[in-house]
DNA sequence: CCCCCGTATGCAAAATATTGCATACCTGCC
DNA sequence: GGCAGGTATGCAATATTTTGCATACGGGGG
């Protein structure tokens, strides 16, 4: 039941339709919990039925009407009680590692090309983080409390896909050795 | 459906019974691919009526009986292949994440206890793999290629270990030097 | 003898998430 | 005019995961 707190997260300081929710997610929240713009949808009718959000139909010159919802002061409060709930790790699940189990010298040269892809990938979220930091974040300490909050989230990414990629290179390092060994037969 | 392959690379060297399975699961691929005991059970049964496993029943003297699954030719086969298909990340949700960007001065106390708890449990896991590491990674060069794989993915729990503990201290830091600002008033 | 604990397997229901559509508006391009 | 693409919301069917039981064997302690 956490994604209806995720999302009520995010309209904390801003309403939000659907779709923009949904685009939020990607690139901010959604970088610690992901959620389909389905799944996204169904949440929010759920927490307008529940009394958590309110909703307004807002007409837009150029593009279709879209929905916006809104904290109400039930979800305020229900948010607010939630951070003192048990907190869950679901932990990530990632077919490369399982993978990597199975390597072996028929595999070895498509793992290497897997990992090489992760690594590229994470170097670009890097950029993205980075970005994010220097524009919002240069000065964490001059911050409200709370965007200190999500600036601490946010070096969690940083920390972690630096972390990421230098385990890609150790593995491409460990992985080429391994390959010239048995290409040397 | 990777679940199905998590097993089944678990099953890969040694046979095991659901039970053993889900034990095995914590302790090695499960920290990379959780699974529940009834998870792992669905998911057995199904990959011996698919042909991959095959299974039988062993008496046991002080203990219930219980059920060995092995891979069968096809499951083998099937794994193999199964390795060059795409992988997916399946990123970790955290609900700690989304209530840190709920930081407030009300709740900041409970959310330093609860990094604090992380910090220990993360210290554990990183005992259990230093220790997996020493003894049985003690030289990775000179194990069979299968099990340097293994080892790279262990590497991954190691690095991910360390940098989450060095995230953990920095969090606490900061987190300790705004209670200071708020107490000071 | 009874209860708890560890071993061992399982069902059923509910909650969550994914997949594959479907609809509709408007803009810009060819 | 047709078509692609971004905006915007949604349904229905599956698949996956979690939750909450239920059963049963045998050992050890009180």
């Amino acid at each position: 039941m956490a994604l209806s707190h995720a999302i009520m997260t995010a309209l904390i300081e801003d309403d939000m339709s659907g779709y923009e929710l949904a685009k939020a997610f990607d690139a901010s929240l959604g970088l610690f919990w992901n959620a389909s713009h389905q799944q996204i949808y169904q949440e929010l009718r759920k927490l307008a039925e529940k009394g958590w959000l309110n909703r307004r139909k807002v007409a837009q010159r150029g593009k279709p009407d879209k929905i916006l919802y809104g904290l109400t002061l039930a979800g305020r409060e229900a948010l607010g009680e939630w951070v003192y709930r048990d907190s869950r790790v679901q932990e990530s699940k990632d077919d490369l590692l399982v993978k990597l189990y199975n390597l072996s010298a028929e595999n070895i040269g498509h793992l290497r090309v897997e990992i090489g892809e992760r690594r590229e990938a994470m170097m670009q979220r890097l950029y993205l983080y980075e970005r994010i930091r220097r524009v919002h974040y240069a000065n964490p300490q001059a911050l409200p409390l709370r965007r200190q909050g999500v600036f601490l989230a946010l070096r969690l990414g940083i920390l972690a896909g630096e972390q990421y990629l230098a385990w890609c290179d150790e593995a491409l390092d460990l992985l080429a050795r391994e390959q010239e060994k048995l290409d040397a037969r």
